[in-house]
DNA sequence: CCGCCTATTTGGTATAACCAAATACTTCCA
DNA sequence: TGGAAGTATTTGGTTATACCAAATAGGCGG
C-alpha cells in the first residue's frame, strides 16, 4: 500500500476510530478476543506495525485489554475503566508537593457531600446498611488489620447510597490512591477506637436527620485522619 | 540485541519507566524535544519498533505530546493532563443510557458543595470575583453565544474558591464534557434572563452567608437545566 | 476417552529500507 | 555583511520481512 503520510496524518488513528466504532456498536463484543494482528492488516490493507500501534492506543484508552502474551480482549468502558486510565498520571500528581493534600481535600469535600445527602435522604436500607458497617467496625478494633477493611466498607457505603455508578468507583480510587499514605501508619487498638467512636458519630447524626451535624463529625473525623497522615509523613 | 521475549515481559515498559523516572526527576525538561528515535534505540540497545511503542505509551499517559511530524515533546503532568487522558474513555460512557445523568449528577453534587463552602467561607475577593462574573452575565442576556461563556465563567468562580488546583480542572472538564449536550439547546434571552436570574439567587444567599439557601438555589439551577436538557434530548 | 507430544498460530522484537515533512546548512546575491 | 533562496541532512511515519518464544490447536497413542 505503501501510502506515506498522505491526506490528514497519522494512519492508525483511522484504524482506533474504526475498532472503536465496532466496538460501540457491538460488531465487536465485550469479553471476546480481538482478531489477530495478520488478519487487521488484512482487513485494513495496512502493516503490522500500523495495526500493533492502533491496538496500543486502544489499550491506552482502555477499550482493550493487553496481557503480554495473548490476544488482546475486548472491554467495554465502565467507569472503572476510565479511573483506571487515568491512575498513572494521578501517581505523578500525588508526587507534587501538595498533591496528596489536594486530593484528600476533594475526597473531604465529596464525602461531606454524601453524609449530608444521606442524612437527609437515607432509606431504612440505607440506614441498616450503615448500621451493619459500623458493626463490623466494632467488632474489628482489636484486628487493624481488618478494621482498616471494615473502615473502608464503612465509608464506601455513603458512596453507594446515592445509586450513582460513578461515585463508587470514585470511591475506590480514592482509597487505591490514598491508600499508600494510609496503610503505613501505625495503627494501633486505641487509635481505632477513635475512629470508630468517630464512625458511630457520623451514623447517629444521620439516624437524627441533621445533615450539618452529620458533615460536622464528618469533617472532624477526617480532618483528624489528617493530622495522622501529617504526622507520620510530614508535610506533602 | 535480540533478546525476544527475556525476562519479565514486554521490553518497552522499560523504557517507558526509564523515561517515566528522568521526567519525574528533572532530567528530561517539561517542554523540551524527547531524544530522537534513533538516539534513544542507541542509548537502550532497543530497536526503533520498541523505542515507538514506548514513545506512544508515554504519550498515552499524557507524559510527551507527539505532534504528527514533529519531536515528542515532555510534558509534565498536570491536573488537566490527568482529566485529558480520560476524556476518551468518558465519551464512551456517556453513550451509555443514563450517562450523561450520572454525570451531571455529580456535578451537581459536587458544586452543591462548592456553593456552601463560599457561603461560609468566601472572602471578600471571591465576593467580588462573583459580583464581576454576575455583572458579565447580565449584560450577555441578549448575546446568548456569549451568555454561554459568562454563565461558564460564573460557575467557575466557585471551583477556584476553593484555592484547590484539582476543582477548576474538574470544572473545566465536566464544560467539555457536558458541552455537546449543552451547546445545541435553543437560547433565547428569555432563557437567558431566567438563569441569569438563577444565579444572582445563588449570589445573594452566598452574600447572605446562608449555605442551605445557595445550595437550595444551585439545585433548582440546576435541576432546570437538566430538565431543558432532558425536554431537548429526551431520555438520556 | 484422556493425556502427551508435535504443528501452527500469534504476539514481541529486530533489521533494513523508503517517503515526506522539518530542520540545519550552504551558497549566492543584494 | 546580511538575509534570502536552495540544498543536504535529520527525523518521524510506514512498509516489508524474518525470527523467537509462548500459547493454542491438532493428532497420536495408550
Amino acid at each position: 500500500m505503501v501510502k506515506t503520510g498522505t491526506s490528514a496524518g497519522r494512519a492508525a488513528d483511522q484504524i482506533v476510530r474504526a475498532l472503536e466504532g465496532k466496538i460501540r456498536t457491538g460488531q465487536l463484543v465485550d469479553g471476546n478476543p480481538l482478531p489477530s494482528e495478520r488478519e487487521l492488516m488484512e482487513e485494513f490493507n495496512i502493516s503490522r506495525t500500523v495495526v500493533r500501534e492502533a491496538v496500543q492506543m486502544l489499550s491506552g484508552k482502555g477499550l482493550v485489554e493487553t496481557r503480554p502474551r495473548f490476544r488482546p480482549v475486548v472491554r467495554k468502558p465502565g467507569v472503572d475503566t476510565a479511573i483506571e486510565t487515568i491512575s498513572g498520571v494521578v501517581g505523578h500528581l500525588l508526587d507534587q508537593p501538595g498533591g496528596v493534600r489536594n486530593l484528600f481535600e476533594t475526597r473531604i469535600m465529596v464525602e461531606a457531600a454524601l453524609v449530608r445527602q444521606a442524612a437527609k435522604d437515607a432509606t431504612r436500607d440505607d440506614i441498616s446498611a450503615l448500621k451493619y458497617a459500623l458493626d463490623e467496625n466494632r467488632m474489628a478494633i482489636n484486628d487493624s488489620e481488618l478494621f482498616y477493611l471494615t473502615d473502608t466498607q464503612f465509608h464506601a457505603v455513603f458512596f453507594n447510597i446515592s445509586r450513582n455508578p460513578v461515585l463508587p468507583a470514585v470511591q475506590r480510587a480514592y482509597t487505591t490512591w490514598l491508600a499508600p499514605h494510609w496503610m503505613r501508619m501505625p495503627r494501633l487498638p486505641d487509635r481505632n477506637r477513635r475512629n470508630f467512636e468517630a464512625h458511630k458519630a457520623i451514623f447517629e447524626a444521620i439516624l437524627m436527620r441533621d445533615p450539618d451535624a452529620a458533615e460536622e463529625a464528618l469533617r472532624t473525623h477526617l480532618a483528624e485522619a489528617w493530622a495522622q497522615v501529617r504526622a507520620t509523613f510530614g508535610d506533602i
